[in-house]
DNA sequence: AATCCGGGGCC
DNA sequence: GGCCCAGGATT
C-alpha cells in the first residue's frame, strides 16, 4: 500500500472551504483534485495569465529557436539577467545556421558573465546536430528534442509545449515549488528521483488546449504570488485550490534538503606587466574550470592565507625562468564564489625587467603555444573572460590610477 | 545518486 | 552567509 503524501486531515479543507468540488486520483502518492476542479483551475490560471503575463522578448512568437535560446539561458538564471543577453544573442546569431558556424571565442564572448559556459558550447553542438541530421529545422518530436545536447527533461518539455503545443509538463524548481504548495507535497525536491512525482502531477494538470501557456503561467506564478521568499498566496489566482494556502503552511513547501558548503581555495594572481604596460594573459586549458577563457596566471597556494611574497617570487621564477620586480604586498583580497568553490585571490603586481621580456616570451611559447598574450587594460573586451577576471583587472586598473 | 559547473539577487 | 534561480552532463 502506497503512502499518501499529503495528509487526509489537511484535505478536508479543500472540501469545506474552497472551490474544490471533487477529489481526484492519487498520483505518485499525492491526492489531487478531480477533473471538474482541474478544469476550473486551468480556467482561472490561464485567465490570470492572459491578463498579467510578463512581456518578455522570447514570448514575441513561438519560434523554436528563440524559445530554445531563452530556455537555455534561463537555466539557473533569473529572467532580469537574461533579457539583455537574449536580445544580443539573437542579434549576433539570428539563425541556427549562424550559431552552428560560430567560433568558440565568439560563443564565449556572447555568454560572458552568464556563467555555466558549457551551456553555450552544448547549444552549438546541438545546432550542428540540427544542421547535419534535421536539415537545419528544429525537431518537433520530444524524444528528438531531448536527444539534443544541453536539453534535459525540463527544457525538452518547455520547448515542446511552448513552441509546438504539445501537452507535456516542464518541471523546474519553479514548477516544483508551485505544485508542492498546491498539493502540500512533502517530497524533497533536492532528491533527483522525486522530480518524477511532479512530472506526473504536471501531466495530470496540464491544459491540453494551451499547454505552452499553462506551463508558462506556472512559471509566472512561481516568480510572483508563489515566489520562494515573499509569496502572497492569499492574492494568488489559484488561492482557492491551493492546499498549503488554505492550511496556512505556504512556507513549509517545498521541502528541500541542504547542499554542501563551498570549499575554500586560495590563489595568488600574477599581474605581470611588460614594457608596454600590458599584462600577461593565458587561456585556461580544457581540464580546468572556466576552460578556454582567459586569465592572468593563478598560483594555487599550498596553505591558507598565503601572502608570502617570497612564494610568488619563487614560483614565478620556477614557472617562467624570469625574475620580475615584485611588489611586497598583494593589491587586494578578492573573493569570488562559485556553487561549489570559494576563491580567495591576492593579486601581486610585478614589472618585468626589460632584458627578460624576450626570454619570457620564449618560455611561454614553449609552455602554452598560442594560448597566451600580452593585453592592455583597454583591450580586455577583445577576449572572453569570466567575471572573476574582471574583478582582478578592476583591482589592477584602480592601482594604476593612483 | 552525487558531483561539477557561474553568477547575480535577495534577505 | 545562506538560499534561490525557467538545469544538465558526467561519473
Amino acid at each position: 500500500m502506497k503512502e499518501i503524501n499529503n495528509q487526509a486531515e489537511d484535505l478536508t479543507v479543500w472540501l469545506n472551504t474552497s472551490a474544490i468540488v471533487d477529489l481526484g486520483p492519487i498520483i505518485a502518492g499525492v491526492q489531487v483534485f478531480g477533473p471538474e476542479t482541474r478544469q476550473a483551475f486551468q480556467r482561472d490560471l490561464l485567465a490570470w495569465y492572459d491578463q498579467e503575463k510578463r512581456d518578455l522578448p522570447w514570448r514575441e512568437n513561438q519560434d523554436p529557436y528563440r524559445v530554445w535560446v531563452s530556455e537555455i539561458m534561463l537555466q539557473q538564471t533569473q529572467v532580469d539577467t537574461v533579457i539583455n543577453y537574449f536580445n544580443n544573442f539573437m542579434k549576433v546569431f539570428p539563425t541556427i545556421a549562424d550559431l552552428a558556424q560560430a567560433t568558440e571565442a565568439d560563443l564565449l564572448k556572447v555568454w560572458q558573465g552568464l556563467g555555466y559556459y558549457s551551456r553555450v558550447r552544448n547549444m552549438q553542438a546541438a545546432a550542428r546536430d540540427i544542421m547535419a541530421n534535421h536539415e537545419g529545422v528544429f525537431p518537433t518530436e520530444i524524444k528528438a528534442i531531448k536527444a539534443l545536447k544541453g536539453i534535459g527533461p525540463y527544457t525538452a518539455g518547455a520547448i515542446a509545449s511552448i513552441a509546438f503545443n504539445q501537452a507535456v509538463p516542464a518541471i523546474d524548481g519553479n514548477a516544483m515549488r508551485v505544485l508542492a504548495r498546491l498539493f502540500a507535497i512533502d517530497a524533497d525536491i533536492a532528491v533527483a528521483k522525486n522530480r518524477k512525482i511532479f512530472e506526473e502531477i504536471g501531466s495530470y494538470l496540464i491544459d491540453y488546449n494551451r499547454p505552452g501557456d499553462f506551463n508558462q503561467a506556472i512559471m509566472d506564478l512561481g516568480s510572483s504570488y508563489c515566489s520562494y521568499k515573499n509569496p502572497q498566496p492569499e492574492l494568488s489566482p489559484i488561492r482557492a485550490y491551493n492546499l498549503s494556502t488554505l492550511n496556512g503552511t505556504t512556507l513549509a513547501y517545498p521541502v528541500k534538503s541542504k547542499q554542501k558548503k563551498a570549499r575554500d581555495v586560495y590563489y595568488q594572481a600574477l599581474l605581470i606587466e611588460n614594457q608596454q604596460g600590458q599584462i600577461l594573459m593565458i587561456k585556461r586549458s580544457d581540464g580546468q574550470l572556466l576552460k578556454n577563457m582567459w586569465s592572468v596566471p593563478l598560483l594555487e597556494s599550498r596553505r591558507d592565507q598565503v601572502t608570502d611574497y617570497q612564494y610568488v617570487v619563487a614560483e614565478t621564477s620556477a614557472n617562467y625562468q624570469v625574475s620580475p620586480i615584485v611588489m611586497k604586498e598583494p593589491l587586494a583580497e578578492i573573493k569570488h564564489i562559485f556553487t561549489h568553490l570559494k576563491w580567495h585571490i591576492r593579486p601581486f603586481y610585478m614589472r618585468l625587467r626589460p632584458e627578460e621580456e624576450a626570454l619570457l616570451a620564449k618560455q611561454l611559447d614553449k609552455a602554452y603555444g598560442n594560448s597566451w598574450c600580452w593585453l592592455a587594460a583597454s583591450d580586455m573586451d577583445q577576449l572572453p573572460v569570466a567575471r572573476v577576471q574582471e574583478k582582478i583587472w578592476q583591482v589592477y586598473r584602480d592601482f594604476k590610477k593612483q
